[in-house]
RNA sequence: GGAGAGGUCGCAUAGUGGCCUAGUGCGUCCGCUUGGAAAGCGGAUAUGGGUAAAACCAUCGUGGGUUCGACUCCCACCCUCUCCGCCA
């Protein structure tokens, strides 16, 4: 979430902003929070004055009650006169009136009714109070609802585009293979090897499912050692292994939910929610703490299965295993503080990067434009893998600097100095990198005349020492 | 899954209807003291909302209920620990 007291004195500010991110109906949304934030903080002054004054009188009733120098005459008329107090909203009176009670008998032996009648005033005021909370509760969730549903804002730095075709595309690394026959896709690279099973993968759980085979699948593991190696021992991430299923409040909190909240899948039973990507148990991990100041920068990297429903794609991509409902990725993660991330997302980028180039295969930087930002960036870099055989650059990472805006989500916070007020963190994630997707890039990049793929260098200790997928490895 | 015990401020604990504005100890910070320190003494020490700043409001695992009033009584749920069962 965005700060609501960034909405509350520039909304229109807000707005120009929103619409360079192409998200009209959270534009529409900003008027309606600006009211809703107006009428929260109105009721929330009256409900809040009321049960001031009422916790206060019923504390001095306990003690009213109880007073045994008070007749029974002179308690009934004091209790009267307490009602009229409350009646005419004059609370400092009330009280007054029920801490030094005047000692006018009246002796009419009215005393218990009187009790009773104010007993009757006072639940009156605790049902006021009541009922303004329950306002203030309908109105805070609307506030709410509201809230989640606007993006985050973007860097002053990010170009404004309407789609991704104005993105920056950066010259790419790395030489591009000329080659002396026409290079095959993957997707009849990985049967031919025996190394893809796509026939039996959709037998076993349908469409866009794929079975990984003897050296396909021994090269994914390698890959992802490789990954986990490089990012842990050279860029200095911790590696974590997390829970695969969250509960809903993580989805909330890495600003899955609600926007995207058809592309997961979930366990109605146990309300549980299979991770779309590691990001989502990475962001929560730290939920509701305050870290302190030398513990920042935390820089997590974890190997998780991705779950993607992905409704919305359906028809797109559908050859191979570019866009599948379950793939492994090794996704990066830092929390940092406010003055370093930007600094931070670049060298996220670069430790991505450098799987590229340990792989030796061609990729480039594309930087974003407002227009094709996303729900929770500020600012965003993918890297793209060249992939001849589908004759197409391949995203195979995506890096991202979200500010607080899940870190407001999700509570996560820290003091910048002992004693400081808290504040929230900044969060970070990119992938480092997805796998199916480096694994069609290595396969169509390494492959040879006679369909084997070379493996590249740096994987072969992973792979027990062996440099070629040939179909009799 | 079954039985029992428990969830209170950073940690540990006290608190069985109004005296809780949640006490005490430890830790941390500030001050006094000292040549400097330790000890001792005094004070401070949660989060969120709210305000120009205050006042003030909420939070004692979570959600309901009873009551003029709930940390306290009732109900449901969640979590932790011990034991049993099951299990890679």
């Amino acid at each position: 979430m965005i700060d609501i007291a960034l909405i509350r004195e520039k909304p229109d500010w807000v707005k120009a902003q929103i619409v360079t991110l192409q998200d009209e109906s959270a534009v529409a949304r900003i008027d309606a929070i600006v009211t809703l934030d107006q009428t929260r903080r109105t009721l929330l002054t009256e409900a809040e004055t009321l049960q001031a004054e009422r916790n206060k009188l019923n504390k001095a009733m306990g003690r009213f009650r109880g007073n045994k120098q008070l007749s029974s005459g002179a308690q009934g008329y004091a209790a009267q006169a307490v009602i009229a107090a409350i009646a005419a909203k004059d609370y400092p009176r009330a009280l007054d009136l029920l801490t030094n009670p005047p000692t006018t008998d009246q002796a009419d032996g009215d005393s218990k009714q009187s009790l009773d009648q104010l007993t009757d005033t006072l639940r009156g005021m605790g049902e006021r109070v009541e009922t303004l909370n329950k306002e203030i509760e309908q109105v805070e969730a609307d506030l709410q609802e509201n809230m989640l549903w606007i993006p985050n804002l973007p860097h002053p730095s990010v170009k404004v585009g309407v789609s991704d075709a104005e993105n920056i595309v950066f010259p790419h690394e790395g030489d591009i293979r000329q080659f002396d026959f026409t290079p095959k896709p993957h997707w009849e690279l990985g049967p031919a090897l025996d190394i893809i099973d796509f026939d039996r993968g959709v037998k076993l759980s349908g469409s866009r499912f794929y079975v990984l085979k003897g050296m396909g699948a021994r090269l994914q593991r390698a890959l992802i050692s490789l990954y986990l190696d490089i990012h842990t021992e050279q860029h200095g991430f911790t590696e974590l292994y997390t829970p695969f299923l969250v509960k809903p409040e993580m989805m909330y909190g890495a600003a899955q939910f609600p926007k995207f909240k058809d592309v997961v899948y979930t366990d109605p039973d146990a309300d549980l929610y299979l991770l779309p990507t590691a990001e989502v148990s990475i962001t929560n991990l730290h939920r509701d703490e305050i870290l302190e100041a030398d513990q920042l920068p935390l820089y997590y990297v974890a190997n998780t299965p991705c779950w993607r429903r992905e409704q919305t794609s359906a028809g797109r991509d559908v050859r191979g295993i570019k866009r599948v409902h379950q793939f492994q990725k090794v996704e990066m993660y830092k929390l940092t503080t406010p003055e370093t991330s930007y600094a931070e997302l670049e060298a996220l980028v670069e430790a991505a990067s450098d799987i590229c180039r340990a792989l030796k295969i061609p990729f480039r930087r594309i930087e974003q434009v407002t227009g094709d930002l996303g729900f929770a960036a500020t600012k965003k870099y993918d890297l793209e893998m060249w992939a001849p055989g589908s004759e197409e650059w391949l995203e195979v990472s995506s890096c991202s600097n979200d500010e607080a805006f899940q870190a407001r989500r999700a509570q996560i916070r820290y003091r910048p100095a002992p004693g400081a007020k808290a504040e929230f963190v900044h969060t970070l994630n990119g992938s480092g990198l997805a796998l199916p997707r480096t694994i069609i890039a290595i396969l169509e990049n390494y492959q040879q005349a006679d369909g084997s793929i070379v493996i590249p260098e740096v994987l072969r200790p992973y792979m027990g020492g062996l440099e070629v997928i040939s179909q009799r490895s």
